[in-house]
DNA sequence: AATGAATGAGCTTTCATTCAT
DNA sequence: CATGAATGAAAGCTCATTCAT
């Protein structure tokens, strides 16, 4: 049963392989077959397997951002916000988890070392913020005194790869974490990030 | 002249190598070359060079293991055996960048996926926690009522991901963090951790 | 509306680019754009694309000798008359460059390297000399003593491979030939197949 | 029986693929198993498939002007040593006909088309003259007045290019040149470059 | 024990050709 | 008639692994 979109095809079917088997073991051969799709096809979509898999990045990132935003309401205690925050990626990752694999991947390899901090770096000048707000959350708390006056890329170490490990556990599937736990860790990433 | 410094050349030459380029642009015969060996020595020391990689893992790991050991005394509080534990980890790490980088990209790999949950499930069956100081202290704090009663996981998760990241940044050199934001950040995981 | 048109635009399209790129960076996707046609439209008039090429080849071939035939005057002296025919020749190719980059392209690829021969082969068979006057001028020629008696073969590769080398050097712009030099010239080949 | 020099099969082999099908229906697969060889071993001697094309050119061309030189004595008229050294060529291609086929290619192929009219420009600037007689032969015959005071290049044209053609009718078999024909030709070609 | 030339499976990518629309 | 998305065979090239020396 042959889906309308090929592209999408591609895309789905190049995040379960890489998911399951890495980059170098995701060749366009196995990519195309898995999508029902011939080998050529790939390349009528994206110039290479490197534009490929910057694009589902791309592409998966925008959508996190998008469903994180959607749930996200500015209003509340800086604390309440955050845990609100940590709530809604650990959520997204958690129910879509061959995008949380994805990003491990690509953000630990060649492919995505130079996307790692610029997020960060482009909030510093003012960009995109808005998209994301975990920086800008931060550094309103930075100013109220809420938040330790710490380096910001610290502070988002200290919860977002928080949130990843948690992520990575509840997928493997071995705690069974229930919300009262999620809650609790987030909350001790709190007390690390707080005064 | 022992036989072993071949085998320890193309280790480290591997290494080298690896963290320069990556797993994926790391020929046998660049490693060989680095190593100033025959293609077939690497052959004579290691099955393949999975196991090579492999090989290289544990070994180094138990290398972290022995030096932290080493400086680690089991006196004093637990907060102060903890931040005693991070400083020595991120300390090997930031003078040994080649494990730190071949560790990040050996545990974001195929290679590693298996093996990254893997130490506390051994913890859990009593093995190799005399090796691995931090799964006791948190345990043994944990009965102290100083630890939060949390799952081990996510306590290491606290700590672990945290050590890392903070290597990370140092090695690169971005922020350029002196003793002092060092052991604030470790206090700011201590109070992720504690009650 | 005739539909000859666009049979015509892959002709002329997939000339431009082979005159540009050669044989083998003239893709039927390029030359179909080029065409402003679809792809399948070139396999509408064409059955592969070496028919396209070979027909194109016969087409412009054809086209050369129709223009050289208008041209041509059965009248005056052998030598005049030769004189003439090399003008003749010379003047459609670098007025036409695509035509003389194809030939080139053509006669000396796996394409064309059976027709290298043939047209001779063809005229001693009595076919097709009156569409192409050098042949039968030399013979002419030879009959009343005053072409040498030199296998025709010979004397053509005398007179044509040395046209073509001259447009060459005309149409890369090198040389700058004004009239007097291009005369000089088929002066000089004259030399050679007169007695 | 395999041979001492896998190069040298490699390039034997390549020669007569390239020779028989062209440059572009030379797979390196059928170089490889025409060679005796694995795929791999074209790349231990050729960082690719261009530049073992053009070491093939750069060491046959030394070789016929090896060839060519040995035979060659600076003394003698002009038109002698003219004739003579026509015949050398003729004859070197005539007794290597894979050489004649590949050079034919290559000269007409986006491959050599650089390196077509260099070997010219070479001998303006005063450069390598000696290894290729004909350049300094006519030089010298324009300023004995015995050569016509015509661009070299087409001096050039008027001998080189009609040799090749005398190469491929001779190779190709159908005119069964004896010789006093192949002396009759040179002839011919001397009296267009002569005054 | 040590070497590195040799191998060929497997990679990414191109492009002539087809066929549903 | 015309289209161009889809195809997959086949290309150039890499590299883990073997084995004669």
């Amino acid at each position: 049963m042959p889906t309308k979109n090929k592209r999408d095809d591609v895309v789905q079917a190049a995040m379960e392989i890489i998911a399951k088997e890495g980059f170098y073991n995701a060749p366009t051969s196995l990519i195309a077959k898995q999508a029902n799709v011939g080998m050529g096809t790939i390349y009528r979509y994206f110039k290479s397997k490197d534009e490929l898999i910057h694009e589902i990045y791309a592409e998966r990132v925008a959508l996190v951002r998008k469903y994180v935003l959607l749930d996200y309401v500015p209003k509340g205690s800086i604390k309440a916000r955050y845990m609100k925050l940590c709530r809604s990626v650990f959520n997204f990752l958690v129910n879509n988890p061959l995008d949380y694999v994805f990003f491990d991947q690509y953000l630990n390899s060649p492919y995505g070392l130079n996307n790692k901090l610029s997020d960060i770096d482009d909030h510093k000048r003012g960009q995109i913020s808005e998209v994301y707000p975990l920086l800008e959350l931060l550094t309103e708390g930075q100013e109220s005194g809420v938040i330790k006056n710490m380096e910001l890329t610290l502070l988002v170490a200290l919860t977002e790869n928080c949130i990843f490990t948690l992520v990575r556990h509840q997928i493997h599937g071995e705690l069974g974490l229930d919300d009262k736990a999620v809650e609790q860790f987030f909350s001790a990433t709190w007390e690390s990030v707080s005064q």
